[in-house]
DNA sequence: TGATGAAATGTTATGTCATAACGTTTGAGG
DNA sequence: CCTCAAACGTTATGACATAACATTTCATCA
C-alpha cells in the first residue's frame, strides 16, 4: 500500500498497460485495439483487457463511449478535488478526426435530474454523447 | 404510390414487420431478437432485419438505444407535426423491468447546442440515456 | 410495352465487441 | 505461515454488426 487518502488508487500491471495505452491514444481505442498494443507486454487475451477496463472506469480514469464501443482516458477540463472527483460529464465526438471531447454542462446534469426527480426515476448513470464534426474538421 | 405530402413513408414488407415487432413489445429489443420473432414470416438474416431497423430509424419511427444495443419503437409523448418530427430526445432506461421512457427536454438540447457552438462543434446526432431504476421498481 | 435504374431483397461469410467458466497466482493482514 | 479476497491466465463461446455479391421489385418514361 501506498498510502493513500482517496486519491487515485495504485493502478495493477494490467489495469496500468492499459490506462498508459489509452493515456498515449489521440482518440478512443476499442479493447481489441488496446489488447494489439499490448500482445508486446504480455496481453494475451480480450479478458485481461476488459477487466482492467472495468477497473479503471470504476475508477473514474477511463469513460467508455457508448456510441462507440470505445474507451478514452479520463480528461476533465480542470479542478477537481482528489475525493469527489467529477459527475456526470458529456462527449463530443468528432466523426472525421476521430477527436473527443470532454466537458461538463452543469445546467444539463441539473435539467436532466429534474427531469428524473419529477418521474421519480432513479439514474445511476447518464451517457450525453455528441457525434459530429469539430471546428476544425467542419466545412469553411 | 399512396400519395404523401410528407408523413410517414409507405413500409416495405421488411420495415412494416420490423416495425410490427418493436411496437408490440414490451421494451427495447436487439435485431437478433426481432430475427427470432420474424423466423415464421420468412426473415432469415441479420442483414434483413439491420437494414429495416437502418431505414425506419431514418424515418423517425425506431430509436437506437446506444448504451444498450438495441431499438425501441419511437413513442414520443404528444404533439408532433407530421412535417417535422422530432428532433433530438432522451431515454430514461429501467435496468429492473427494461422499461425505457422517451421524453423531450427542451433546456438540455439548448444547453447542449450552445455548447456545440461555442466550441464550433457541428453535432449531427445527439445520445441522451439515463440508466437506473424507474419509479416502479426503485425500493421504497 | 418494355427498357432502365434505384431501392430493396436474399444469402453466405466474416468481422467486431464482450463474457462465461475454470483454475492459478499474488499479497496484505491476522 | 495461513488465509481469503482480488487479480490473473486461458479457452471457449455468445452477442452485435457488416462486407460482398447476386437477384428481384417496381415506378418512371422513351
Amino acid at each position: 500500500m501506498t498510502h493513500d487518502t482517496e486519491s487515485t488508487p495504485d493502478l495493477t500491471r494490467n489495469q496500468a498497460l492499459v490506462f498508459g495505452a489509452l493515456s498515449g491514444a489521440e482518440g478512443p481505442l476499442s479493447a481489441y485495439t488496446i489488447l494489439d498494443q499490448l500482445r508486446d507486454d504480455g496481453l494475451r487475451a480480450p479478458l485481461q483487457v476488459y477487466r482492467a477496463l472495468d477497473k479503471l472506469v470504476e475508477f473514474g480514469l477511463v469513460h467508455r463511449l457508448e456510441s462507440l464501443n470505445a474507451f478514452v482516458a479520463c480528461n476533465h477540463p480542470a479542478g477537481d478535488a482528489p475525493g469527489e472527483s467529477h459527475g456526470t460529464v458529456a462527449f463530443a465526438i468528432c466523426e472525421e478526426c476521430g477527436g473527443v471531447t470532454e466537458f461538463a454542462e452543469q445546467d444539463v446534469v441539473k435539467r436532466l435530474q429534474g427531469w428524473a426527480r419529477t418521474e421519480g426515476f432513479h439514474a445511476t448513470s447518464t451517457v450525453i454523447e455528441l457525434r459530429g464534426l469539430c471546428e476544425s474538421c467542419a466545412p469553411a
